[in-house]
DNA sequence: AATCAATAAAGAAATTTTTCTTTAATAAAA
DNA sequence: TTTTATTAAAGAAAAATTTCTTTATTGATT
C-alpha cells in the first residue's frame, strides 16, 4: 500500500483500458510456463507500439530487465493488485434480463475481483429464482442490505427509461460507484463514481471504419 | 451520400463514441414532442463540456441556429445516417452462451442497424434451438452462407481460448469485420477490421477511481 | 427601437496521449 | 574478451483531443 503513495498523480484513462488486456494476456503466458516477456511480444499481441507497454507498465511498481523483459508473473501480481482485480469488491445487479443474466453468468467477473451478492427485479417471473446462484428479489426488498453486504457498486441493467430512477435508489442505498450498461446518462451526486458502458459506441466505430473503407473506394 | 465526400478526414474516435449517446437522448426528445435543444442542454445531459458537443456536431451535416440551438430531428436523422445506424447491416454470431444470448435478445442492436442473421456455437444443446428467432447452428454448417447473406460481420462471444480459431473461421468466411467480446486479441489480415469490446477494462476503470478515492482519504 | 442574454461556430490555447529518440544495460554471438 | 543486438527507461517531440476565447447572430426583454 505504501508504494502507491508517490503515485497519487492520476495514471492515464487508456492506460487503465490496456492494462486488463496485458494481464489477460501475460496469465496466459503463465499457464503456458513462460517466464519472461517483453514489451515487443506484449505489444505485438495487442498491435501497439511497444513504448506504449513500457510507459503504461511504468506507472506501475513493474520493472523490466535489460535485454530479457519483465517478469511474467510480477505483471500478474502487480498488475492484478494495482486494477484492484486482487480484492473482492461487493455489488448488487439491478435488472435481471437478457444482460443483467449474461453478467450474472459472467466468471470473468468475479476472477477480476467483483461478486455480485443479489440482483433484483420487477419482473415477478424471474424473482425468487436463482441465476447462477444468485437470488433475484424485488427492487423493494432489501434496501439496506447495501450497508449489511458492504455493497460498494451497482450494476444496472434495466430498459434506458429506468436508469435514473434505479440510480436513485442505488445513491439511496449508500452505494459509491455505478455501473450503467444502459445508452441513458444519470444524474447522481458528484462522490459517486459512475461508469457507463454502452455496446452501440463500439457499434458506431466499426460502421464508421466500415464506410470509410466503402468511401475511399 | 455526395455531402460526405469532402468529409474524408476522419472523425475522432471518441467523437463517434459519444455520438450514439446524442442520438439517444435526442430520440427521446423527439418522443416527447421537443423541436429544439440547444448544446448546453446536451452537454448538461451528458456532463461533458458544451462546446464539445457544437465540435462533435460539427462533423455531421447539423448546422444549429443561435440562440435556439439544434433541431432535434435533425439529429435523429443525421446522426443515425452519419453513424450507419439506418442501414441495416448482417452479422453472425458465434457462441452463443450467456453473453452470445444477451446480444440476440437485444433490440438494440436491430434498432441501430445491425441484424444478427444467425448464431453458431459448438454446444449440442444449444444447436438447433432459437434465440429470439435466430437459430443457432453448428459451427461447422453454412461455412458460405456468410457471403450468401451478405453478412459483413462476425461477433465473437467465445470463451478467450477459441478467440483465434474463430476469427480465423470468419476471416475465411470473407468477413469484413470482426466485433470481439474476448479479452483475447486477435490476429487478422489488415484490411479486416476489429473492435475489441471487453467489460473488464470498465471495471479497472471504476475500481481505478474507486482506489483513488480511498488514498485520498 | 434599443439592449440584453443565450447561443453556434471558428479558431487558439492548453492538455493529454502517443510516438520518436537517445541512453544505458546486458545476454548472446563472434 | 570483444562485439553485436535487443531491450527497458527516460525524456523530447509530435499528434490528438479538449477546453478556452472571441465573434457574430438572434430571440427575448426593456
Amino acid at each position: 500500500m505504501v508504494q502507491y503513495s508517490k503515485k497519487i498523480q492520476a495514471v492515464p484513462e487508456p492506460t487503465i483500458r490496456r492494462m486488463p488486456s496485458y494481464l489477460a494476456f501475460a496469465e496466459g503466458l503463465l499457464r503456458k510456463g513462460q517466464q519472461f516477456v517483453s514489451s515487443t511480444q506484449i505489444a505485438n499481441y495487442m498491435n501497439i507500439d511497444p513504448t506504449q507497454v513500457t510507459k503504461d507498465l511504468s506507472y506501475t511498481t513493474i520493472v523490466g530487465k535489460t535485454r530479457v523483459g519483465y517478469e511474467v508473473k510480477a505483471i500478474v501480481d502487480v498488475l492484478s493488485e494495482f486494477l484492484g482485480f486482487s480484492v473482492m469488491d461487493n455489488a448488487f445487479l439491478v435488472g435481471a434480463g437478457s444482460l443483467g443474466s449474461a453478467l450474472l453468468h459472467d466468471s470473468g467477473l468475479n476472477h477480476f475481483g467483483l461478486k455480485i451478492e443479489a440482483a433484483f427485479d420487477i419482473n415477478p417471473s424471474t424473482i425468487g429464482r436463482k441465476i447462477n446462484d444468485v437470488e433475484v428479489f424485488h427492487i423493494d426488498q432489501f434496501r439496506d442490505l447495501a450497508q449489511e453486504l458492504n455493497v460498494i457498486m451497482g450494476i444496472i441493467t434495466v430498459p434506458a427509461e429506468n436508469a435514473q430512477t434505479v440510480a436513485d435508489l442505488m445513491v439511496a442505498w449508500g452505494i459509491k460507484a455505478i455501473w450503467n450498461f444502459t445508452p441513458a446518462r444519470i444524474k447522481v451526486p458528484e462522490d459517486i463514481i459512475v461508469q457507463n458502458t454502452t455496446l452501440y459506441s463500439n457499434l458506431a466505430i466499426i460502421f464508421n471504419k466500415l464506410h470509410q473503407e466503402r468511401r475511399e473506394e
